[in-house]
DNA sequence: TTGAATTCCTACCATTTTGGTAGTATAATA
DNA sequence: TATTATACTACCAAAATGGTAGGAATTCAA
């Protein structure tokens, strides 16, 4: 029941974003990976999830960097973190590829916790964590 | 976000034994193997960490096997769960063993997150899924 | 009292996932 | 036009996952 560092990190890339969405500057993956202990080199693998979303205003070359496309209200934490990690169902029959659906007595309670997960994590924004 | 087949087939086998509670009959990890997809091996390395915490009362030897201690509504999931799962939190540093304790702004999410899923968990027994 | 059924215990192991690194190409801007 | 940044492709070590194998110890029923 872990978050990966995919996620535990691209939360905090959009966390960083998220604080300076105000100053109207390009945040660039070396300035991230300068406050964080995470290498540039990582939080550039990180972003190729997030980059297809179209999150960001992105600027090459120098002062260049990413700024969110919109206010950071508009961020469910549940969208982020469905978009960077590889699993984000509790059970893999999640979407019933189970061939005993319906007589399975332990499905329900999967269920239930992965809705109170993502219900929950859909109710909260990154406005929520500033 | 996904739980383990450890702490998946724990509750498939404390299911099993909540089910067959009023019988009075101990239920084998043989017969469990046969109406699951789980062999007897793996079974037995799944009750390793149950029987630590005094769920049972056992019985070897022919028409043996195990039965729940107590009523099924004495069973908090959350309780099996841990007792199964290597990791039980959603983000390493839960106990606070990170050095920016304090001024980490992500953490506050993670917590948020880690007490929804545990309360949920502890909200429910055994009674509830039968 | 013995044999079958069951739990108990200790190793071992292949595959997958995680958590990265390395190198280079491409683009934009001061 | 040099510098700084993103974009892209490939690779890889370590840890976790999801098991298996073999036998020892115990108990109960016949």
């Amino acid at each position: 029941m872990k978050i990966s560092t995919k996620g535990r990190y691209a939360i905090t890339i959009m966390m960083e974003l998220a604080r300076n969405y105000d100053s109207d500057k390009f945040i660039s993956l070396n300035d991230i990976a300068s406050n964080s202990d995470i290498s540039l080199k990582y939080l550039e693998k990180i972003m190729i999830n997030l980059k297809k979303e179209n999150y960001f205003i992105v600027s090459k070359g120098i002062n260049g960097g990413y700024k969110l496309a919109y206010s950071p209200d508009k961020y469910k934490i549940g969208d982020i973190i469905r978009a960077s990690e590889e699993e984000t169902q509790v059970v893999p029959c999640m979407n019933s590829t189970c061939p005993k659906t319906g007589n399975c007595n332990t499905f329900p309670l999967w269920k239930d916790l992965n809705d109170v997960i993502n219900d929950y994590l859909d109710s909260k924004t990154l406005a929520d964590y500033l």
